[in-house]
DNA sequence: CAATTAATTAATCAAGTAATTAATTTTTTA
DNA sequence: TAAAAAATTAATTACTTGATTAATTAATTG
C-alpha cells in the first residue's frame, strides 16, 4: 500500500490514471464507512496522492461520491434495460426471466472485490444524506425501474400497479441486503462456497413473492 | 423547538427526564443522518441541553448510539419471542402466522414518528461502523432470529437450513427497506392511506418467497 | 443542618476536516 | 521554441468535532 515511490512537486513524467484510482479507493472507503464516515484524506492516502488531487479531479466530497455511484450505477441500469429489451424482443417473457434480468447485473458484481464494494455502497445508499442519496437514486435508476414495473404489471394483470410497486420495493430491499455481504445471517450460517446460489435463491424468493396474493 | 426557558448554571429545581429526551432526539438524528453524520452537538441542541450532558448520561457517542438502538431493539426482540411462544403453545402454527409474528412488532412502530425513526435507524444499521453495528445486532437480535429460523426449518422440512437462512435474510432486507420510509418507490407511487397494507403485502411476499423452490 | 452527591452550564482543548492557494514541473499547443 | 495548459505537492485556512474540566446550584443523606 505504501508505495514509497519518489514524490516530486509538479507534473510527473509520463501519464497516470489518478482519477480512476481515486474513484476505486473512494468506492471501497465509502462502502466500508459511509459518506460522512469517510474523509477525503483517507481517500487521498489510499490512492497515494495529496488531498488536493481529490479537489482537482472531483471538486468536492459530494461530487466525488456522485461520480463513484453513477459510474457503476449507470452501467447496471444500462444492462438492466438491455436485458429487458432482449426479453421483450424475443417474446418469451416470463416472471422468472424478468426478475432474473433485473437482478443479474447486480449479482455479477459480486465476483470482484471492487464490485462487492459497490454493492455495499449501494445497499447503504439510503442512509446517506437525504438530498444526495435521493437525487442520485432517481438519476441513476428511475428509468429502468419504471420499465420493469410496467413489464411486471403487464405480466401480472390481476394485481394493481400499487401492489406491484410495493413488491418491487420489497425485492430491491431483499437483494440489496442479501448482496451486501454485511448481513450477519450470512456469516452466521452460510459457508463460503454456498454464496454462489444466492442469486438463484433471490430469484426464487422474489418470484414467489410476486405471485403470492 | 427553541424553548428559550431560563437557563441557569447548576442543578435545576424539580426533576427532569433528560436522559430519555436525549435518547429520543438522538434516535431521530441518527436515523436521519447516520452515526458519523450526526454530531453530539446536534443531539444536545435538539434536546436543549449542553453537549456535556450527553457525556454525563451516556459517556460517549458510541455508547449513546448503543443505548438508542438497544432500547427499542430489545423490545422488538422480546415481542417477537412472546409471539412465537404463544403460537407454539397454541399449536396451530402456520407459515403465515410465523412470518406475521416476526414482522408485526416492527410494523407497529410505523404508527409514531419516533417509531418510524427507529425503523430508519435499524434499516440503516448495517452501514454503520462495522464493529459497532455488528455487536449490536448480534446482541439484540440473535436469539430471537435463531428461534424463528428453527421454527421455519421445522415447518418447511424439505428446504435445507442453509436455504432457510438465506430466505430469512431476504425477508429481513425486504421489510427493513420497505418499512424505512426512505425508499423512493414508495414516495413515487404510494399514496398516504395505502401504507396501511404494507404489512399485509410484506407478509404475503415473504410467505410466497419461503414457499418457492 | 452540614456534608455529600446529583445535575447542570460555560469554557476550553487537542485533533481532525474540507477546501483553497501558491509554487513547481511536464506536456501540449501555436 | 516560447507560451499556455495540465498535473501535481506542500502549506495553510477557517471551521468542526468529541471529550474534558471547573464552577455552580439543588437534592439527599447522616
Amino acid at each position: 500500500m505504501a508505495h514509497t515511490k519518489q514524490k516530486r512537486v509538479g507534473r510527473p513524467e509520463g501519464q497516470r490514471n489518478l482519477a480512476d484510482k481515486i474513484l476505486d479507493k473512494a468506492e471501497i472507503l465509502f462502502a466500508e464507512q459511509g459518506y460522512s464516515g469517510t474523509t477525503l484524506r483517507q481517500v487521498a492516502d489510499a490512492a497515494d496522492v495529496t488531498s488536493a488531487m481529490t479537489a482537482y479531479y472531483f471538486k468536492n466530497k459530494e461530487n466525488l461520491f456522485r461520480e463513484v455511484f453513477t459510474r457503476r450505477g449507470m452501467e447496471i441500469a444500462k444492462q438492466r434495460m438491455e436485458r429487458l429489451d432482449m426479453l421483450q424482443k424475443d417474446g418469451n417473457l416470463s416472471l422468472e426471466k424478468l426478475v432474473r434480468a433485473f437482478l443479474q447485473p447486480s449479482s455479477d458484481l459480486r465476483q470482484t472485490d471492487q464490485g462487492r464494494a459497490f454493492l455495499r455502497l449501494h445497499g447503504r445508499l439510503h442512509m446517506e444524506p437525504e438530498p444526495l442519496a435521493f437525487s442520485l437514486r432517481r438519476e441513476v435508476y428511475d428509468v429502468s425501474t419504471r420499465a420493469y414495473v410496467e413489464a411486471l404489471v403487464a405480466l401480472l394483470p390481476v394485481q394493481p400497479e400499487k401492489l406491484i410497486y410495493q413488491k418491487m420495493s420489497l425485492m430491491v430491499g431483499a437483494y440489496l441486503y442479501a448482496f451486501s455481504d454485511t448481513n450477519r445471517l450470512k456469516e452466521l450460517a452460510m459457508s463460503e462456497d454456498a454464496t454462489d446460489d444466492l442469486l438463484e435463491t433471490t430469484v426464487a424468493f422474489s418470484v414467489g413473492g410476486f405471485l403470492a396474493t
